[in-house]
Formats: structure tokens, C-alpha cells, sequence
DNA sequence: TTGTCAATCTGCAAAGAGTGCGAACTAACA
DNA sequence: TGTTAGTTCGCACTCTTTGCAGATTGACAA
């Protein structure tokens, strides 16, 4: 994703207004690793600019989004996640407390693949899960507490 | 997905009923390649069984999954799909109609895998997505009469 | 600086996909 | 045939996201 100050310009060129709530959530995703929801991205901008409403959030998103500086992606836990990283990547989520990273895979051109017979292939995407760190070690601790 | 005799001898060793209800949906998933959401299920299954309810196929599917017999999978359009189709493979699905057809990779042990350390993967699901047959000549179609 | 107008913001209603709950029902086994 | 635990069904409700419309405001020109 651009940086705010050029988005501040894109937006402009498109015909589309800055507003400060926008100028705010460009800030907030700038940079942003942890994936966030709308919800969460909601509530940092709330905690700033007190009165932006969840609409806006979700239209905004919506709006970088389809101009190509976000990328929305479904971890399979219910709501959509955000990531400004554009790069080509894939993403590896933890299945307790659903934080996603980022997963760079290289060699997936020399892959076998059987099946896209008569498809027109636009993506692929592939999706790590399991357990991160931290809670791993939650269930050790837990393990270990009980026993 | 076992056959649906083996189903009802599963279900019964391991403490559930063998209804009706469950017995038609084992038919109506056992060797679908369709993929189908629970609606369409349901649909499906309200033609045999009027009077049959969603929530029920809802609570046989989630059995089944929970048993290891079906794959759920998100395919990043709303509902979840079913999957009776146990092997290890893949999706490939048609974001134009949404059809999901099933795609074997290998040589994925081979990929270059860079952002897992901390996590304990469990699984790998590859989505690939673009357009199918049907809907790219469609899209033609109307191109030409288009002019 | 002021005016104009389309773009935006906000709040609320509503849609789509599931899930929790409880009363009525029934498969399974003695 | 009786008992009982597992099921079914329908309804209410949650969660995520979108549609709508009136009030507001950014952007550009005069």
C-alpha cells in the first residue's frame, strides 16, 4: 500500500474526496502487519477520532481495496482481514487466537497441478494454519497445570 | 466419505442414531463432486424429505465433519461448502459462477516456504480461483452480441 | 473568501450464514 | 414393549457486511 501522503494524491486524481476519517485509516494501515478486521481497525479509530463510524471503515477498505492498495483476505474465521502488504505473499494463520502473518513461498511455478483443465487461473492462494508460539506454549502451560 | 452402510455403523459405534434424515443426507453426499453449501443440501434434500430442516443438515454436516468423513471448505465466497472427497487435494473455484471442482498438487514439499518459524503447521490448503469454461464463454457470448 | 455540487459520513435497517436453546419426538437396546 | 438418551425442528439471536437516505463537507472555480 502507498503511503498516505500518496494516497492523498490517488484519491485525489480518481475524484475521490480526502476526508480526515480517510486520512486517519490510511495511517492506521500504513505499515500494518497484524492483519486487523474492520472491527479492530474500527476500534483503533475510534479510540482517535471518537464519532467515525464502522460504515466508513468498511467503505474505505472497500475503496483501497479495489484501487489495488489492499488486499483482502478470509482466513475462514469469520471476519474478512486487511493487509496493505501488495507484495506477492501467501498467509499462515493460528487456528487458537487467529493471528495471521505473512508467508513468502517460493518454487510454486514448478508445482504439479491436476484438475484446472478449462480454467482461466486469475489466483492462487494458499492458506498455512496451525498454532503459533504463543499459544503453544499457553497449552503446555495448561498441560502442565492440570497434570 | 464412507458409503452410507458404513456411515450408519459408524454412527451407531460411536453412540449416534441412525435417523431418516441422516440417511438421506449420507446419499446425497456420498460421491457428490458438487460441493454444495448447506442451502443447497437442503434444497436437495427437502425434495425427498418435506419437512426436513435446515438446521438439521446443519447438524448432520457438522457431524460428519467433526467424524473426519467430510472436508469443509471456504472458499472466500459466504457460505461453506462440503466436501466428501477425504484425499488430499485441493480447490480450484470459478469466481464468476462459483463453481468448486477438486485439484490435485504435488511437489508442494518441494516449495521454499519463508515466515512459518513459531508455528506448528497443520495444514496447507491451496484455493486457486479464476474463471470456468462455461462462464468464460459467456462472457464471450455477450462480448459478441455486444458488438 | 465564497459558492456550488458531487462525494462522503453516519446511523439504522436488513440480508446472509450459522448457532443456541428447548419442547416434542424417536432410534436403540434391554 | 418400555426406557432413555440422542435427534429434530423452529425460532430467536449473533455476527459480518451492505443498502439507503438525509445531513455534511471537500475540492475547485470565480
Amino acid at each position: 500500500m502507498k503511503s498516505p501522503a500518496e494516497l492523498t494524491e490517488t484519491f485525489r486524481a480518481n475524484g475521490l474526496k480526502v476526508t480526515p476519517q480517510r486520512q486517519l485509516l490510511f495511517g492506521l494501515m500504513h505499515g500494518n502487519t497484524v492483519h486487523p478486521t474492520a472491527e479492530a481497525l474500527f476500534a483503533e479509530a475510534s479510540a482517535r477520532m471518537p464519532g467515525i463510524s464502522l460504515r466508513t471503515v468498511y467503505q474505505t477498505l472497500t475503496d483501497l481495496a479495489s484501487m489495488g492498495e489492499l488486499r483482502l483476505i478470509d482466513v475462514g474465521a469469520g471476519a474478512t482481514r486487511f493487509d496493505p502488504n501488495t507484495d506477492d505473499h501467501h498467509h499462515v494463520v493460528c487456528s487458537s487466537c487467529g493471528e495471521v502473518r505473512d508467508v513468502y513461498v517460493a518454487g510454486s511455478d514448478r508445482l504439479k497441478v491436476d484438475g484446472l483443465d478449462g480454467f482461466r487461473i486469475e489466483e492462487a492462494s494458499i492458506l498455512f494454519s496451525g498454532t503459533c508460539v504463543t499459544c503453544a506454549s499457553e497449552t503446555v502451560s495448561r498441560a502442565s497445570a492440570r497434570g
